[in-house]
RNA sequence: GCGAGCGUGGUGGAAUUGGUAGACACGCUGGUCUUAGGAACCAGUGCCUCCGGUGUAAGGGUUCGAGUCCCUUCGCUCGCACCA
């Protein structure tokens, strides 16, 4: 069998889309609304690594799904770029000298051109890249535009500091107490920052959520996140002082069980309240927290501390008094930072409860309090005028009931805290605000941007809290715009979300030098039709960019409320690994293979295969490169989309990428057969139809797999016969050019076609051709198969019955038995009940 | 702990509304061709004591019929995690 010759057609097409620009589109009105979609990938952060397959995967499926539309009469916009602000260009630049720019821009390249080296169909045109300044000065500008309508502010104010990276980090970049980029330790810091406002935005972030086309779990994890939760704040007198201590419970319902307060260490009342006799133990309970990061403080969770303060405070309902306690079980940082312990019906405040030796009163019947808290629903008792009201009903009555005397008022809460937006760095976006001693802060004028980031030597940063960027003079000094007197740059620079947040709406007119995008291209455009990436983002960047989006919707200079209306998630492409019998993973060069027995070479113990996420440590990371160097983009494409279905993580394995190939080698192989223009055998036009008919439904589905292993069906089919019929060859070419690309322009150009595939009408099946004319039926007694019968598709309930009775096997099962009922399936079953 | 999802051959995975479990592919076995094959082609391949039985994590339920629906248990993955 000839091998195809993947290396020349794949460089050839390559070649051609790219002179003829084949995939640029414009703003062409001729296509109704309907017949215009955006298809969007997560760009990339363009690392020195390179890509690795994951990149790919994602990129192969939209790339597939865009021809399939181009081929449908649709004008896709599918535009590709890079998220080229970051810290391991930095980070590299401080190691070596090299600027950022440079390893950036060189990145870019090697990037572009692995990306290209697959055959994707990006209009290349519209590339961005968010470090360039003809980009950033619009980022720059929708700041600026945040920062009119009062969403950034400046703060100092305690952060997640990562002392690695040495730069603040964003709540949503701290994973398990350590730094989603670098895994160090993340340190509590006070330093200066620039926030934005994002929770004025938590409920239409909600809401928006509701009309998405995503996956519940992504929802679902946006809406954890923002975490809204309902309840009330509730003031607490203090027994001996005019203060009061406000908490929030969203079961203000248990009020009559509340027994003590607590009290954030850090809270502001704390030292006021406490007595001089109880001075010494909590001074040095608050000295003690506060050198705990809050890794410590939670993996301590288990066991409760606390100290008394010696104050009293009365509760509202019963005029109790109750003491309160500072614990660091409550966080400075949601709700008020204080609580109203209600221990019968709290976990955590039946655990400080039974460790501090405090009352727990039973509000609501149900558990068994001396175990542990109960939580569900009941009847209220102990409980004043909400005895005998379930849950639902008691909230409702006592936040009336405090709202009524001003003890307290209905609240809404949110975990979502307002987005920590600086950097300490330099490789970012410079934040454009002025610093003037005398008029305050003050905004860079919009003619004036983009403001640049300026060219240093020493990239490290200060340490301080400040970016390097405070280290050049001739960039911080500057005059203020208002008055004109001397001030100060900015040099915070922004997080690397920002560039992220609007790049979408960049691509729909990239080279606009007025505007960051113009009406009308937004409106021809948006909203993105379907974007696809990696769950890794399901609460950074896709929160992020959606609050932008809000807000410039808000600000009228877009014309959708969400930017992406219809979202999926690749599934994670993951590897083999090893795993020796205490758990512990053995590095892939370090295991033989054995007839499916794995033992580490080593000490020769025997190795369970597991999957594991790909990881340079245990050597298990594939490089595309060498994949399409020695099986073609065609078959490394293919073979990603073979693997699984889309959305669910699978493993690598090579030896499958050769299946794939194989595959391709006997289409090929099929092109080498004598062309005729003969009717075609009438089992293999009803296999072309059935094929297009699948491969058409599952293309619009994002199902690649079922696809592709229909395509092989088809060409097993093919293969038995010598000949290749031109009736069956073209449709099937133009099916398997979205997949394979390359050898789709090829093939077509074989058929003698002088115009390319990528715009060629999609084939139609007809449906008739799909259907059998027989079908096999199983004849089951009681559930069981026990026979079958091959008859005419769309013999009758009646006939079918009557044919099942004839059957032999049927006749001598049934013998003797009662016939109870008979169910029949046309073309599908007959099942017999007997007794 | 809370939220989401998943458990199907030796492996990756297929299975419209509940209707022949294991499509397609890898691997394996046998064969053809070949100087050779880690190439290609053809055939076979869930398991068992192979007549027949049995089988989709385990147990139970609904149904004529369950991988699919319901309940319980176990296991795995992901996200959040003292959020009051």
């Amino acid at each position: 069998m000839s091998k195809y010759p993947f290396n020349e057609i794949e460089k050839k097409w390559q070649k051609h889309w790219e002179e003829n620009e084949t995939f640029k589109v414009k703003e062409d009105p001729s296509f109704p609304k309907e017949k215009r979609a955006y298809i969007l990938d997560m760009f990339p952060y363009p690392s020195g690594a390179g890509l690795h397959v994951g990149h790919p995967e994602g990129y192969t499926a939209t790339d597939i799904y865009c021809r399939y539309l181009r081929m449908k009469g649709i004008n896709v916009l599918h535009p590709m770029g890079f998220d080229s602000f970051g810290l391991p260009a930095e980070n590299y630049a401080i190691k070596t000298g090299t600027h950022p720019k440079v390893t950036t821009e060189k990145n870019i390249n090697h990037f572009r051109k692995q990306i290209k080296s697959l055959g994707f169909s990006y209009d290349w045109s519209r590339e961005v890249s968010t470090h360039s300044s003809e980009y950033y000065k619009w980022t720059q500008w929708i700041f600026l535009q945040l920062y009119k309508k009062g969403l950034a502010y400046e703060a100092e104010t305690p952060i997640n500091w990562c002392p690695d990276c040495l730069t603040g980090l964003a709540n949503e970049e701290v994973k398990d107490g350590r730094c989603d980029r670098c895994g160090h330790q993340v340190e509590r810091r006070n330093t200066r920052q620039w926030i934005l406002k994002i929770t004025d935005y938590a409920d239409k972030l909600l809401e928006g959520l509701e009309d998405l086309d995503w996956s519940d779990s992504l929802k679902a994890m946006q809406r954890n996140w923002i975490g809204r939760s309902e309840g009330a704040n509730v003031e607490f007198k203090l027994e001996k002082t005019d203060d009061s201590i406000e908490v929030y419970t969203t079961r203000p319902d248990t009020l009559f069980g509340a027994t003590y307060m607590v009290l954030a260490p850090e809270h502001s009342l704390v030292e006021k309240i406490t007595t001089a006799d109880q001075k010494d133990a909590v001074e040095k309970y608050i000295r003690d927290a506060s050198m705990k990061s809050d890794m410590e403080r939670t993996e301590l969770a288990k066991d409760k501390s606390g100290v008394f303060t010696g104050s009293y405070a009365i509760n509202p309902v019963n005029g109790d008094k109750i003491p309160v306690w500072i614990s660091d079980y409550v966080l400075t940082t949601y709700g008020t930072g204080a609580i109203m312990a209600v221990p019968a019906h709290d976990q955590r405040d039946w655990e400080f409860a039974t460790k501090f030796k405090l009352p727990i009163i039973e509000v609501l019947k149900g558990g068994d309090i001396t175990a542990e808290a109960f939580t569900g629903d009941g009847t209220h008792i102990n409980s004043g005028f909400l005895d005998n009201m379930g849950k639902e009903e008691a909230i409702d009555y006592m936040i009336n009931w405090l709202e009524e005397r001003k003890l307290g008022t209905k609240t809404v809460n949110y975990k979502l805290r307002d987005w920590i937006f600086a950097r300490q760095r330099y490789w970012g976006e410079p934040i454009p605000l002025v610093h003037c001693p005398s008029c305050g802060i003050v905004p860079v004028p919009e003619d004036q941007l983009p403001i640049a980031l300026p060219e240093v030597d020493d990239f490290k940063p200060a340490g301080n809290g400040e970016s390097p960027l405070a280290k050049v003079d001739e960039f911080v000094r500057c005059k203020c715009p208002e008055c004109g007197e001397d001030a100060k740059r900015e040099t915070i620079t922004m997080p690397q979300w920002a560039g992220s947040c609007w790049y979408y709406l960049r691509y729909l007119d990239p080279k606009n030098e007025n505007r960051f995008v113009s009406k009308e291209a937004e409106d021809y455009w948006m909203p993105v039709d379907l974007y696809v990436g990696g769950t890794e983002h399901a609460v950074l960047h896709l929160l992020y960019a959606r609050f932008w989006h809000k807000i410039l919707f808000d600000l009228g200079l877009v014309s959708h409320k969400e930017p992406f209306q219809r979202l999926v998630n690749q599934g994670m492409i993951t590897a083999y690994a090893y795993q020796r019998k205490n758990k512990s993973l053995v590095p892939t060069d370090e295991v033989k293979e054995d007839d499916g027995n794995y033992t580490e070479i080593a000490t020769g113990e025997k190795l369970e295969q597991v999957i594991a996420k790909m990881s340079k440590s245990l050597k298990n990371v594939e490089n595309p490169d060498i994949m399409i160097d020695q099986y073609g983009a065609d078959s490394f494409r293919m073979y990603e989309m073979f693997m699984g279905p889309f959305q669910v993580s699978k493993p690598w394995s090579t030896k499958g990428l050769s299946g794939v190939h194989r595959f391709l080698n006997r289409v090929w192989n099929v092109t080498t057969r004598e062309m005729t223009d003969e009717k075609p055998p009438a089992e293999l036009t009803k296999v072309l139809h059935k094929t297009i008919k699948k491969v058409s439904h599952d293309t619009d589905g994002l199902e690649f797999n079922t696809a592709i292993a229909q395509m092989m069906i088809f060409i097993n089919e093919v293969f038995k016969h010598d000949k290749c019929y031109r009736e069956l060859w073209e449709p099937f070419t133009l099916l398997i050019a979205p997949y394979a690309p390359h050898m789709g322009e090829e093939m077509w150009q074989m058929l003698g076609h002088s115009e390319i595939i990528a715009f060629e009408d999609w084939p139609a099946w007809i449906e008739e051709l799909t259907l059998d004319d027989e079908k096999e039926v199983v004849l089951q007694i009681n559930g069981k198969v026990r026979s079958k019968m091959i008859i005419a598709a769309g013999t009758s309930r009646e006939e079918l019955e009557k044919m099942a009775f004839e059957n032999e096997k049927i006749i001598s099962l049934t013998e003797g038995k009662n016939i109870i009922k008979v169910i029949c399936v046309p073309d599908k079953l007959v099942n017999i009940v007997a007794k």
